[in-house]
DNA sequence: GATGAATGAGGATTCATTCAT
DNA sequence: GATGAATGAATCCTCATTCAT
């Protein structure tokens, strides 16, 4: 019995996006554990079996929200990012840098625990397994319509990635004492660059 | 009403330092919400009651075992890294990445958990606030002492470190297909290298 | 107050019965408490607040769909019995057996477990209390009309019934291991007859 | 994790057949579904936690309750029948009867209840599926040792108790209207002595 | 009359922590 | 000091039933 009900009218459709968005906010709040469905509800303002209704099970809600956030996400942050004419490798990154800690701002570490959550269960790793790839693979496809064609572009892209997201937390998250955030950025910036001009 | 006991004697000590690594091996292996305190006291080969005499409560464990942990490794890691004589950039570097990635080999996913728990919860915060600073201030110091004298080499390490952390999440835990890992590492090597040449 | 819909239209008398079979498939198939009333009205294409509106709660549903299936195939098995010319009471026994084991081929442990509910529940209790009962008398008179006058026939009746529902039970659904089917019919049946006859 | 308890002191013992008696009372009383662990837990004056530091689920103290039970009875049974010298089949049809009714007297539907179980849940399935079976295999060793060596006994114990249950339920819990227990005693036992003689 | 979304009481189970022995 | 039995709050989830549209 897959009883799962798959919103057709509008007021269901906006009420399954009521759960995402707080289980959303919740979850990047308190992380997973933490969090409740109750709590969900009340805050979604609708009962329990409702939540229910509409997600199997509180796993399901964690899935289907980062789900949705990410690609939501990602897709505005491509489509910002493939608008750019024409195209310079500097200011390509200026705007990936900038677009990035902008659209993401609000997760704090709930990407990091995302992360987490892939290498402890297995749903959720079945789940996301592909999506940072197929963004790796996107911004990878975007370079090269724009004529830059090198060797291990994969692994750079990735190296890129995960200094922007290292940014990202610095200014929205993880603030280090001591660590003067623009110098930090001019520093990301420059590495990008080299990395992608070689 | 703080009836934690400190221990004196030998065997306690001992007890005390295997609740903390079979701790540690745990929320390594399943994370903190999954681990749980009887699993804890049993491999531990101690009653209940006696884990709870040491520490106060679950989160006191997961506390002081990544405290030790965290302490000994990078003790060890900067110790390793200060016997080079004479100095050379490229194989500081590359020592550096190799040692890290040896010593950390069995955190799995420890170190994001942590970085998670830290934002989650305020105990957390408040002890492990300091930690990685005092770690990156430990390797600046060891890079001045070998003349190693230049702007923003706080910033500098930061980036390093959050590479090679990416390197050995890489190896031990994470892997994203299509990634290879060597042509990686031989970036992550390079861009540190450039980084702290500049 | 007592809401709930007599049915005078064809179509309503129609999907009444409809609820009644399916509720009846299902219970038989997996019992009172496994089967949910969002599944009966499902498989009988209706909604779940039309079928509320025939049937007070489940436990009603219950009770219509046992007493009508039960009232059908005892009538069917009285008819089929009478009909026989002329009377010999080892044919009139044979066929019982074999009408009996035929026509509640598809009640499994239902009727084990109907006897279940009316030991556990008061109404249901109230309305079948006197149903066996019925059945009971409905044979005797048949075997009266035929000839046969004796003592305590109630009681004979009722062994005989026991022994016949063991059979049915024993083909359809509880097999006993090392249990061969046609010696133990061939007892039965002579255990029957040989009741009768005293 | 095999998490439950094997108590070994006495204390431990007497509570845990505690919970046993009054799940089984309660099972009997009012069915397994309708019962709750809340209320066994607290009949036996028990926390809950305590009940499932006993038992892995509600299922496993209704498999132990009825496993114990049962075992118990149908010793006591089959002693009480082995002592009896010298041998005569009336008299030893004739304490069958009267230990069996004495001994499942507080079964009530229990048993009824057991087999649709039975065939309701795999696990409960297993557990029981030869348990019957080994019940009549003691009948049919007791009878062959007092020389009763004959043809088809299995089929013949089979339908003995068969007619022995249900002169008990008769007594215990489901008396018909109408029917003289006496006389349906009579029969039974002449029925059952008939069946055994030839 | 029909619908099916919404409700929420109820039940099973877990696990950090305490405390009597 | 050590033990581990006992506790019960907390949490997930189900499903009979209602009622606004």
């Amino acid at each position: 019995m897959n009883d799962v009900r798959e919103p057709i009218q509008k007021r269901s459709i906006e009420k399954k996006k009521k759960i995402l968005d707080i289980g959303f906010a919740l979850f990047c709040e308190k992380g997973y554990y933490k969090t409740n469905t109750i709590e969900i509800a009340k805050r979604a303002d609708i009962s329990i079996g409702t939540l229910y209704s509409y997600f199997k099970d509180k796993k399901q809600i964690y899935i289907a929200a980062f789900h949705d956030y990410l690609e939501d996400i990602s897709n505005q942050l491509l489509e910002k990012l493939s608008l750019q004419q024409p195209f310079s490798l500097s200011s390509f990154v200026e705007n990936w840098i900038c677009y990035y800690i902008d659209l993401y701002a609000d997760t704090g570490q709930a990407l990091a625990q995302l992360r987490m959550m892939i290498s402890e269960d297995t749903d959720i790793n079945r789940h996301f397994s592909n999506f940072e790839n197929e963004y790796f693979l996107k911004i990878i496809e975007l370079l090269k319509k724009n004529g830059l064609e090198q060797d291990d572009l994969f692994e750079k892209v990735y190296t890129c990635c995960i200094l922007i997201d290292a940014l990202r937390q610095e200014k929205s998250a993880f603030s280090h004492k001591g660590l003067d955030f623009n110098i930090f950025k001019n520093q990301v910036q420059k590495t990008v660059i080299s990395l992608l001009s070689t």
